[in-house]
RNA sequence: GGGCGAUUAGCUCAAUUGGCAGAGCAUCCGGUUUACACCCGGAAGGUUGUAAGUUCGAGUCUUACAUCGCCCACCA
């Protein structure tokens, strides 16, 4: 088929202009969507993790979307029915926390605009910057289908949550009761153990004395003295030598004077502190535990501020730290104080907000996890996950192995209701519990208020978005999906419960694998931070590059699950890169002069140059098969860079100048069929890591599609691989290499055409067929063959690479001692090699043991090492003795 | 206390089943060669954290150690 491209061709990429018009071209022709693929086409699904709602985009959404795109735009161009699904997080912590904050630079709280009344301002909040996140998804080119975009708070996903948990109720697998929770007394609620970050801090640790009937003092120590007003026990080790005749006997909690009992538990480290406990069941995990087990009566202190409450006695009212403060003086008062010291601990704070939380009692709703869990590790365990890289199997083992109930009500306004109501029975105003999608007919019923963790919603979304519980067509086509591509950070929150929660409702995982990235740092490791001002914003690198050089880097500067230290030089790389391919192309373009036929040239047709760069495109396009097959695509990128930058740019291109420039209109046609094969390949393989350049830069190549995202996937030719034809290029570039080298040592001008003599020991090889790579990579422009290399010319430096020796006639300007200077420092050189050759193939167990491919690899490198050295020491003889 | 990752050129990072350690940036030298100065040609730069081991052969596999980072865990 004969084809021309379009002309005229910008001298530049305007990426400003040419990428929001060809993402609008993209759209209005349908082909985000599965059903531009081939009726039967085989389905491939990412569900998008969904960003929240009210977060503007950051460098950790730029680096999915690339990833995900890339995959979406690979498996597309592979002929599947590609759908990449959309949508936002309603987030409830964060986005509850984004108004609170809005309502009180207006000077009001939630508590004083009320329950409706806020959550029509969330709405709004989220309508207003709910948009804002996908335009500038958009913005990366994601090509998702937006029409299918959902959002956790949605009519059908609602309904999707609300069935889960009723269906969860109805198995027995939803309890609600007392429990000791991680409370944030700043937002007042219930937070998982997930939610939880402690890290190291500097505390004070309090010596006191506790003081124990009989008039006898036991020493106690602890980081929170206001937690003894909660203290329920002092506990020592049984076998403790020091306390054993106090065990049993009563203690007096300070101030208060409550009576309390001295146990024995071999919990307690006689080591640690003073070696005895106070135990405090209300405000303390392990304490809790141990009253359970001693049956210890649970008293809370707390207000759901964190103040205290009316157990606290006197100390009613005061916040916890006051509390703390005001205590220890009135201890100190009473003579009950030993020592403070300074003291390094975990402090756990909310992931959130970042306030210290108090474990208090509290009742919630539960998820009895196990049986989900126990599915959850089987699927992984039999390989029907796979989690790449799969180091992060063992984390996943480990914390669906010791994974405890999940806490899913959260005290917050924004969020999905639980679907619970109360009414009064015996006195007890929640006496009776209804739970149901729709609410219980009868008077007097109350709907909880407790809203579900955010990451309910989300464990549902593989297939809340594809219409469950409703059976639509979607659900039946496109769950499950394929791959879940996801931060490494989310791995619990997320990952596990959409495993978990797949498996029970669907019956089956809702991807096959599970792809995690680590994260952006900025240079130094350092985390990115608005407050550290060390930020790359995304939108703002779009503003001044372009979408694809970001694309482009944040792909390639990363290894699967490791984070990446992205570095601003790369972005000006890919964005040099991108200049690189367009002018490629543009070159090209100007070049074809009129129809081109596509497909390639017979091979007898074909010279060594032509053979030889297909052999490297095919071999590139093997390697990017393999690479993409194992997710390797930061190295993918690199290779095709490096092919099209480093080999088809400074050499097939200037070679074909000579054919293009000189040559007959036959051979001109060779040329160009092939240049348009070798670059038409290359931006089908760039497509998913820079789509905007590689689908403008298309349409100036003669090309059968309509357009390059809907173009074919290329398909590495194993027949076009030639390593024979590699070697001699090879060699050719060897001695080009060498020219260009001699001729800055010899200070030649770089313009200046020069002559060359050759003596090509090989017979099959035929150097003078093949003058042009000379004449365009290295100004020779005429070449003699001599039949014997004693015919070698006077005044002339020598080059010898294998088989072949050049010598360039440098009339006047050789200096006869230089030049035996620099052929000793080439003699040492190739001796060098050779004696690490030499010895290799000296030692049997290499020429017996190492692979035969490699062993006669290693042979070849000696002989033409051999032939090279042999040749330099004539040279060295006639010309320096 | 357990587990994981990292350690490679001055800096940021690659290196596909073990087979001559590579890029970008920075540095040095030379270039207005009709696609590209957003470029081209060339150079320099390494005992792959340390010490052993396995192997014909180790950046890659094993063990120990060091430094940094992350995750998990109930020492007040």
């Amino acid at each position: 088929m004969k084809v021309s491209a379009e002309t005229n061709m910008p001298r530049n990429f305007d990426f400003a202009e040419a990428e929001p018009r060809i993402y609008e071209w993209w759209l209005k022709n349908g082909w985000f969507k599965p059903e531009a693929a081939a009726a039967d086409a085989e389905p491939f699904v990412i569900s998008m993790p969904p960003p929240n709602v009210t977060g503007s985009l950051h460098i950790g959404h730029a680096l999915f979307t690339a990833l995900e795109d890339l995959m979406i735009r690979y498996e597309r161009m592979r002929g599947k029915a590609v759908l990449w699904l959309p949508g936002t997080d309603h987030a409830g912590i964060a986005t509850q926390l984004q108004v609170e904050n809005m309502l009180r630079e207006e000077g009001a709280s939630r508590e004083e605009v009320g329950y409706e009344e806020f959550l029509h301002r969330t709405w709004q909040w989220k309508e207003e910057y709910g948009g804002e996140i996908i335009s500038q998804l958009r913005r990366l080119g994601a090509s998702c289908d937006w029409d299918r975009e959902r959002f956790t708070l949605d009519d059908g996903l609602s309904r999707a949550v609300l069935q889960a948990f009723v269906t969860l109720w109805e198995q027995g697998l939803i309890y609600r009761g007392p429990r000791l929770v991680n409370w944030s007394p700043g937002l007042q609620t219930a937070v998982s153990d997930l939610e939880v970050e402690s890290s190291e801090e500097e505390v004070t640790l309090y010596y006191f004395r506790y003081p124990v009937e009989g008039g006898e003092y036991l020493p106690v120590a602890t980081t929170r003295p206001e937690t003894i007003l909660g203290d329920t026990a002092v506990a020592v080790h049984p076998a403790d030598e020091r306390y054993r005749h106090l065990i049993g006997r009563r203690a007096y909690v300070p101030i208060l004077e409550r009576e309390i009992p001295v146990i024995a538990d071999e919990h307690v480290d006689m080591e640690f502190g003073t070696g005895a406990l106070k135990v405090t069941p209300g405000h303390d995990f392990d304490d809790y535990e141990l009253g359970q087990k001693h049956g210890l009566t649970l008293l809370n202190i707390l207000n759901k501020d964190a103040s205290m409450n009316a157990n606290a006695g006197k100390y009613a009212g005061l916040d916890r730290y006051d509390c703390r403060e005001q205590l220890w003086a009135d201890m100190d008062a009473a003579d009950l104080v030993i020592k403070t010291e300074a003291y390094t601990t975990r402090i756990p704070r909310s992931q959130r907000g970042g306030e210290v939380v108090e474990p208090m009692m509290s009742t919630q709703w539960y998820v009895r996890i196990q049986p989900l869990a126990d599915k959850a590790i089987a699927a992984v365990r039999e390989g029907r996950i796979k989690i790449v890289p799969e180091r992060f199997e063992k984390i996943y083992f480990h914390w669906l192995e010791n994974i405890q109930d999940w806490c899913v009500s959260r005290q917050l306004w924004w969020g999905h209701r639980i679907p619970a109501w109360y009414r009064e029975k015996d006195g007890d105003p929640e006496g009776e519990i209804y739970v149901g999608i729709e609410a219980p007919t009868g008077d007097g019923w109350m709907m909880e208020r407790d809203v579900l963790d955010t990451w309910f919603s989300s464990g549902l979304w593989p297939f809340s978005t594809l219409g469950w519980p409703q059976e639509t067509t979607d659900l039946e086509r496109f769950y499950p999906t394929q791959v879940m591509e996801t931060g490494h950070d989310i791995l619990f929150f997320w990952v596990a419960r959409m495993i978990m929660m797949g498996l029970w409702f669907m019956d089956e995982a809702p991807f096959h694998t599970v792809y995690l990235h680590g994260l952006v740092r900025a240079e130094g490791g350092k985390k990115f931070s608005k407050t550290l001002g060390n930020a790359i914003d995304p939108l703002t690198v779009v503003d001044k590059l372009g979408a694809d050089p970001l694309r482009f880097t944040l792909i390639t500067s990363g290894t699967p699950g490791n984070d990446c230290h992205l570095d601003e030089t790369r972005l000006d790389h890919s964005f040099r890169f991108i200049n690189k391919v367009w002018q490629m192309t543009t070159f090209i373009n100007m070049n074809l002069d009129g129809e081109v036929e596509l497909g390639l040239p017979p091979r007898n047709d074909l010279d060594l140059s032509s053979r030889w760069i297909l052999s490297r495109l095919h071999r590139l396009i093997a390697n990017v098969q393999y690479l993409f097959n194992i997710y390797q695509y930061g190295e993918a990128g690199n290779q095709i860079l490096a092919f099209m930058w480093d080999e088809f740019a400074p050499y097939y291109l200037e070679i074909s100048k000579q054919a293009l420039y000189q040559g007959s209109d036959a051979q001109k046609n060779i040329v160009r069929r092939v240049l348009v094969h070798v670059q038409d390949s290359c931006l089908r393989l760039l497509h998913p890591f820079m789509p905007f350049i590689t689908e403008e830069a298309w349409t100036y190549l003669p090309r059968a599609g309509e357009a390059l995202i809907m173009a074919d996937w290329p398909q590495a030719d194993s027949g076009l691989i030639d390593d024979e034809v590699e070697a001699r290029m090879y060699t050719y570039l060897e001695l080009v290499r060498e020219v260009r080298n001699t001729r800055g040592e010899y200070k030649v001008d770089p313009g200046r055409r020069i002559r060359a003599i050759a003596y090509d020991k090989s017979k099959t090889r035929n150097l003078a067929d093949n003058v042009e790579i000379l004449r365009r990579l290295c100004n020779v422009d005429e070449l003699i063959l001599i039949p014997l290399n004693n015919a070698e010319p006077a005044n002339a430096a020598g080059i010898v690479v294998g088989e072949i020796t050049l010598y360039l006639p440098l009339e006047g300007m050789l200096d006869i001692a230089e030049e035996c200077k620099r052929l000793a420092a080439e003699e040492a050189k190739l001796k060098q090699q050779l004696e690490r050759s030499a010895k290799m193939l000296a030692n049997d167990n290499f020429v017996q043991r190492a692979r035969p491919d490699v062993v006669q690899r290693e042979r070849d490198r000696m002989n033409e090492l051999e032939a090279a050295t042999a040749q330099i020491q004539e040279r060295i003889t006639s010309l320096c003795q």
